[in-house]
DNA sequence: CCTCGTCTTGACGTTAACGTAAGATGCCGC
DNA sequence: GCGGCATCTTACGTTAACGTCAAGACGAGG
């Protein structure tokens, strides 16, 4: 059988958290800094406890989700007090309905944008069939902006 | 007649600008800063044309649509080279583009989070009602939120 | 002993779009 | 001549989440 590396009373360094995570060392000094990690010490080393891996885990949930730190901060506060887990798990439920309401918000705002560069694009649209329709991009111009995006992300899976 | 406000030959305080379009004189300046403006000057005081105002309208509409006030620079900056206007529309055309294509992404991430939250409320809702019921925010406390949550926003419509 | 690689602690830099004084100028009415 | 108001310039402050050095400590290997 081989070492499960997630087996509880595992440790990590601070260089295997970020690989598997695919953060940087200044990252989670940071979140340190910020309280929201306290991994122990050998000597000056960072040592990194099955806990500290979940508690990170959880703050790059909660930034994945547009949290900041500091509301991830609260939530994870309450682990600590624990009064069993209850009233953490409330707050987190509290806080994780607000996120909603505040998101759903903010894609109304995102649809209202789109809709009003839509009717932008087509007034542009319009104009230049009108006066320079040589200037209008074609549909193979839109085929190559997207592969250079496509280009620009992950190149992970690019071997 | 009534004096046309918006009459060709009008100009413009700062200050004026700032009512009509509820920004600060800080923003207009910082505009100019940036080369997005450049008022005429009567002695010190800024003096803005017609033209100004119509760029300003373009500025804050760019930046309602999450275009920073580079981006904005950019088409800007081609209104003033005008072969007639055909390639300034066809760069904001492109850049109006690209910004759509920008936020539908946006737009899915948050759709991801969104179900991300939603899934985790769910957890919590299920752990909550198992163990602690009565911690469980109730509806009456979520209208008080909403009530809040919006007497936060315009008091414009206010009076 | 020297070097390599990993770890540490500071501490300043970055980005965007302004906010916020501080101190000066200038015009208006009285 | 003075208070009051609008305007001006200059320049540092703000926020978030790290990035980017710099300089030093430590053990392993040759």
């Amino acid at each position: 059988m081989p070492t499960d590396l997630r087996r509880p009373q595992r440790t990590y360094t601070i260089r295997q958290l970020c690989l598997e995570f695919k953060c940087t060392p200044r990252a989670l000094r940071f979140y340190e800094d910020k309280g929201l990690l306290t991994p122990a010490r050998d000597g000056m080393n960072r040592v990194y406890s099955y806990k500290d891996r979940a508690r990170l885990k959880l703050i790059l949930q909660g930034k994945r989700v547009g949290l900041s730190l500091a509301e991830i901060g609260e939530i994870l506060d309450l682990y600590d007090l624990d009064d069993g887990g209850a009233a953490q798990m409330a707050k987190s439920l509290r806080k994780f309905k607000e996120r909603i309401v505040a998101l759903e918000s903010q894609r109304e705002d995102i649809d209202r944008a789109i809709q009003e560069l839509r009717a932008g694009c087509d007034n542009l649209e319009r104009k230049l069939i009108a006066t320079r329709p040589d200037l209008l991009p074609r549909a193979a111009d839109y085929d190559q902006m997207l592969r250079q995006r496509l280009d620009g992300l992950e190149h992970v899976g690019a071997k």
